[in-house]
DNA sequence: TAATTTCACTGACCACAGTCATTGACCTTG
DNA sequence: CAAGGTCAATGACTGTGGTCAGTGAAATTA
């Protein structure tokens, strides 16, 4: 139960070799350009052997963009703690945004957006998994400025952290559908503010509240 | 250059056939569930036809989805014009969300909502089209709103309508990578006042502005 | 070692969106 | 009316993601 047998370290091979050619040529020409086939036959396989490894053409991006995730942990180092909370949010986000953009790139990640819409069988896509080590940072620094009365008491923490992300995923999907001319990181830190300034706690004065 | 050939005449009727048939086939089925050639054999015309009259089997869609604009105009005129922006500009969101889950659809909503990232050669893609009746009534309220100093002044009003706009498509978004448990209506609402919150112009104290 | 089972791998196959050269009925022009 | 042009309609064809019954070598069992 521990050690593979060859057919075993074999196969993994081989699914290593498809992941890692996929992922190339997905770069060099765009997810839309290439087809299973393609990769195949760069890996000298069939084309049932990718399925045999992959559940479809799109699981090896989202493979991909799972392990993306570990970056989270490295920018939660770099940021000062004594911060406010609202001021923490915005820098990861301007990180995360960083990051999505440089390395990223609009192509596999309107891939993981499309398919997160689409591929709804049973349970929810990963996009919203609350596992994600973004979010469970997210949720440490909200629960933090919730405690500190740094925002609004009347929402929950769930609350507040399911608004913070879709705050997130509004810019992301924003920047997709826009031809270049959008600069998320700005973008994102704008929408973010606002947003986060909503979710203050105003209890200095019961001003003009009408229906807010 | 005004009344129609009988061969026009015969190929529009064909058009529109086609178009109905569609329709009624993707709300049977669902988008995804009906091919072309079942809308062709439907019709007793051939599969080249459908692509004499449409660009694509989602520009079907689209034709649709235009015209569903049309209802805002309704809207407009049930909302009292006394009210604030900020009100009116959530009375219309909560009566277009309701449009948008009674009688669009999940379905024809997630197709748009596709297209718009991958489709997107040379402009941009309709659902950000200021031309939209939508955008004109939501422009509309936020210059009403910015004259009458509820909203911020260091923001111009293009800005606020973007940041309005994606507002709802974080909302709509959402809404259509959940699997159901999602209320799209009060969602949106609870999303916008937070929002319109922070747009809110709070001149009464320079207070703790920290970033924001 | 021999028999049996497992399973990575195969490639022909399917469904479907979209293409395009060709057709022929209808329209226009002389 | 005849000749020539237009264009809606055709359907075979292409490219692609995904399927699945079958194969044989490696693993397991007797």
């Amino acid at each position: 139960m521990e050690a593979l047998t060859s057919r075993q370290k074999k196969a993994l091979e081989t699914r290593e070799k498809l992941l890692k050619t996929s992922l190339d040529l997905f770069n060099k020409h765009g997810y839309e350009h290439v087809s299973v086939e393609q990769i195949t036959k760069a890996c000298n396989v069939s084309k049932g052997t990718f399925y045999t490894h992959f559940p479809s053409k799109y699981d090896v991006i989202l493979e991909k963009f799972k392990e993306l995730d570990n970056f989270y942990s490295t920018v939660e180092k770099n940021i000062d703690a004594t911060l406010p909370a609202s001021e923490k949010i915005l820098l990861v986000f301007q990180e995360q945004m960083n990051y999505l953009t440089k390395i990223v790139g609009k192509d596999l990640l309107r891939t993981v957006y499309t398919a997160a819409m689409t591929n709804q069988v049973e349970q929810d896509h990963y996009l919203i998994n609350p596992q994600r080590k973004i979010f469970q940072i997210m949720n440490t620094y909200i629960a933090e400025g919730i405690q500190q009365g740094e925002f609004r008491q009347d929402l929950s923490a769930t609350t507040i952290q399911t608004l913070i992300q879709r705050c997130m995923r509004a810019n992301v999907y924003d920047w997709l559908i826009h031809s270049e001319d959008f600069d998320l990181t700005s973008e994102m830190s704008q929408f973010t503010a606002i947003v986060l300034k909503g979710l203050k706690n105003d209890k200095l004065k019961s001003s003009t509240s009408s229906i807010l």
